[in-house]
DNA sequence: AACATTACCAAGCAAGTGCTTGGTTTGTAA
DNA sequence: TTACAAACCAAGCACTTGCTTGGTAATGTT
């Protein structure tokens, strides 16, 4: 179940192939199997064949490993969040396409990463947490704007805010239970969610 | 923002008066303030009057004491649903029922118990998952007999597990962002998470 | 070849961790 | 009053943790 060296884990696709590149691959599945705090540094390092206190010479502490895995996850799937609002004008087929852009984030090949981000938000420093809710704000711009949109045409009638967060909750959710090799694919579930938000 | 003793705190309902259930009380909410990783025993014993060597009179591990709060937590959530789900045989209201019971839990007396249970699962050991994973198998149970009555009337179409999953996403997701000083109760909650639910 | 930079090792320190132990106090009921 | 169990204390053990340090190997550039 889990794996014992970093070449037999799936590639997360927003991390590149430097050492410190397959540094934050390795933590990233390991924070997401067992947890930030059960990793421990000795593990990492074994993980991905150094010592342990190597690690310290491309990160100066175990918690900025965590924030840059979280920063670089969140980048990478803003910048996919706004190619998909770009693939459309109309609102209705925007949204369409930023669910599916979450879902694959969450579901899809960025999922382990993101799955460190939503279960080890905690563990951040506060600072860090900050620092990350900003990049996070403009993240949600992306959806605001469709989301006001859909307001004016009548197709969103609760708070733009609230209603965000429950769509939000059900994409973000599937953190906890989605599987590849289950009974429903990205688009089926994509358009599941879909017609749910478009009551 | 966090307490410094365990009379400040806002009672949670499942746990009783006696020192057991004080100390769960204060684990819970030290849990849900700062993680169960970064609670330490000290700190626990601190918090609730006693020794940290005292606790493990009550409990005998760390562990132990996560693993109850949630199996209380579980427990108590439990008889909540199955109490709102016969309080009507229409099955759309006790779509409604359940909803409101759900937001209780997780937004509502037990919200800090409840976030534990979801923020803190890893950090449980595989044998208390296991266990606890049946408990909640039987609450899911509450839901799914009343979605199949909904499917029989046409009411909901999709696959019955994965509706209850995107809808209980929803609803699990208030624990991230809910607050009851916030713009909605749970009341105007639960009316807009049923009209998303049902088509 | 010479140099500079990046990547790493081997060893260990200081602090903190969960938990144990042997004993004392407090509550309760006969 | 006595008996007994539940509740708790004070001290500390055994271990793990993140991280530092002083040095060496690998890599790339001119």
């Amino acid at each position: 179940m889990i794996a014992t060296s970093i070449e037999q884990i799936p590639k997360i696709v927003c991390f590149d192939n430097t050492p410190r590149g397959r540094l934050l691959q390795g933590a990233a599945y390991l924070f997401y199997k067992q947890g930030y705090d059960k990793t421990t540094v000795r593990q990492l390092g074994e993980f991905i064949g150094i010592q342990s206190g190597s690690l310290f010479h491309h990160f100066k502490s175990k918690d900025e490993i965590l924030a840059t895995v979280m920063e670089q996850t969140i980048i990478y799937n803003f910048a996919r969040l706004k190619e998909a609002a770009e693939r459309s004008n109309d609102p209705e087929q925007q949204l369409r396409h930023l669910i599916k852009a979450e879902l694959l984030s969450i579901a899809g090949d960025t999922g382990a990463a993101m799955a460190v981000l939503v279960h080890e938000w905690f563990a951040l420093s506060k600072e860090k947490q900050d620092y990350l809710l900003k990049m996070r704000n403009e993240y949600e711009q992306v959806w605001l704007d469709v989301i006001a949109k859909l307001r004016v045409l009548g197709k969103v009638k609760h708070d733009a805010f609230i209603w965000r967060r429950l769509v939000g909750g059900s994409i973000s959710w599937t953190v906890t239970w989605y599987r590849p090799e289950g009974k429903v694919n990205i688009d089926e579930l994509t358009e599941m969610v879909w017609e749910m938000a478009l009551k």
